[in-house]
DNA sequence: GTCTATATGTTGATAGAC
DNA sequence: GTCTATCAACATATAGAC
C-alpha cells in the first residue's frame, strides 16, 4: 500500500522523518549561528548528512529556508489564532496577536530567518514570494474585520481607516522585529500592547482596565 | 601640501572622486538589478573598473554597501531634517517624517538595501552594526522629544509614552517598507500620515484641518 | 599610489556511482 | 537514499606593472 503523497518527494515514511529533521536541525543552526552562518554544509553536518544529501530533499537552500519558516509559521498561527478568525472581539485578538509577538520572543532564529526571507522575497523568484503576500493579505483581513467591527461599536478609535489600520499594525510587528534582532533589549509584546492600549476609546464601552 | 585626510584612505582629489563615482553607481546597480544581482564585479563593470579595483577603496563588499547606505541616509536626513531636531512642532515632524518616507518611493534600491542591511546587521561583526544601532538612538530621541512636548500641550494622545509611540513610529516606517518591497502598490506615505492623524487628540489646541 | 592579473578558499548546485 | 566528484560564482589576498 502507497502512503498518501502529501509532497512532491519524501512521501515515504523514512524520508519524511528526515525531512522534518532536517528542517528542525536548521532552525536550530540559524539560533545557533545566525542566518549567515547556517550553510548548507553546516546544517548538513549538523544532521548527519553531506551537503548533497540535505539538497536531496530540497531543490534549493532558498527552498529549505522557505519550508522551515512556512511549516514554524503555520504551528504558531495554529496555537494562537484558532478558527478563521479571532474570538473574543477585540481584546481577544489584542491578546493573541500580542502573545504570538511574545512569542517571537523566544525563537531569535525563526525571527531572524522570517525578516531575512522577508527581504529576499521582495524579488518575485524567490521561492517564498507566494508565501509572503498570501500571508499578508490573510493577515491584515482578519485583522481589518475585527477592528471594523469594534469601530462600529465604538470601542477603539475611528480616526483611521480599518484596512489602513490593519496594515500599520503588520508593519509594527515586522519592524519590532527589525529592532529587536539589533538590540534584544526591546520588549516587543509591551511595545504592540502599549499601542493597543493607544488605540482604545476614552470613553468606549468595553474600556480598559 | 598633503590634503586632509578625511577617511583611511581616498583622501587625494582623485580617490575621492573615485570613491563617490563607485558610491554613486552602486546604488544605480541596486536599483536596475536587486540586492542579489548586484555582485561587485557587477558594479566594477559599470564603473569601469576590475572587480579588485574597487575593492581597493572598500575592504570588503558589506562596507562598501554599508557606505552607500551612511551616505544616502545623511543626505536624506540633512535635506528633510535640518539642525538638531524638526522644526514647527509635531506638525512639522509629522510633515517631515512623512516626506522622506514619500521619497523612498522614489528610490527603491535603496529601500532594498535598507531593508536587507537592517537584517544583516544584526549580527555584530557586520559593519553596520553600530550604524544602525546609533541611528535608531538618534531618531527616536528626536521622536520623543517632540512627542513628549506634544503630549504635555494635549495636541497628541498621552495614552502612551513618549519613547514607546517613537519605538512603534520607527517600527511602521520599517515594516511598511518591507510590504512595500513587497507589493508596490502600497502607500507608504499615506499610511504613514493615517496614523498620525489617528494620534491627534479631538478637541486637542492645534486640530487637524 | 593606483591599478591589472592572478591565485586561493568557500559556497551552492549538479551528475553519476553505489 | 546517500555518497563522491565536480562545477561555476563569489569574496578575498597578493604579486607586480605603470
Amino acid at each position: 500500500m502507497t502512503p498518501a503523497a502529501q509532497d512532491r518527494r519524501g512521501a515515504y515514511a523514512k524520508g519524511v522523518a528526515k525531512r522534518e529533521e532536517i528542517l528542525q536541525t536548521a532552525l536550530e543552526v540559524i539560533a545557533r549561528e545566525g542566518y549567515r552562518g547556517a550553510s548548507v554544509k553546516e546544517i548538513a553536518e549538523a544532521v548527519g548528512l553531506s551537503q548533497a544529501g540535505v539538497l536531496h530533499y530540497f531543490d534549493s537552500k532558498e527552498e529549505l529556508f522557505t519550508e522551515v519558516l512556512r511549516r514554524r509559521d503555520n504551528l504558531d498561527r495554529a496555537d494562537f489564532m484558532p478558527g478563521e478568525g479571532w474570538p473574543g472581539g477585540f481584546e481577544g485578538m489584542r491578546e493573541s496577536f500580542v502573545e504570538v509577538i511574545r512569542h517571537n520572543g523566544d525563537v531569535p532564529g525563526l525571527v531572524q530567518l522570517f525578516s531575512r526571507l522577508a527581504v529576499d522575497a521582495a524579488d518575485a523568484t524567490h521561492p517564498a514570494h507566494a508565501y509572503f503576500i498570501e500571508r499578508g493579505r490573510e493577515l491584515r483581513e482578519g485583522l481589518s474585520t475585527v477592528i471594523a467591527e469594534q469601530q462600529r461599536a465604538g470601542t477603539i478609535t475611528d480616526r483611521i481607516d480599518a484596512e489602513t489600520l490593519a496594515r500599520v499594525l503588520q508593519a509594527v510587528a515586522d519592524g519590532l522585529q527589525l529592532q529587536w534582532a539589533l538590540e534584544r533589549d526591546v520588549d516587543m509584546a509591551a511595545t504592540m500592547d502599549a499601542l493597543f492600549a493607544a488605540l482604545l476609546t476614552e470613553g468606549g464601552p468595553a474600556r480598559d482596565a
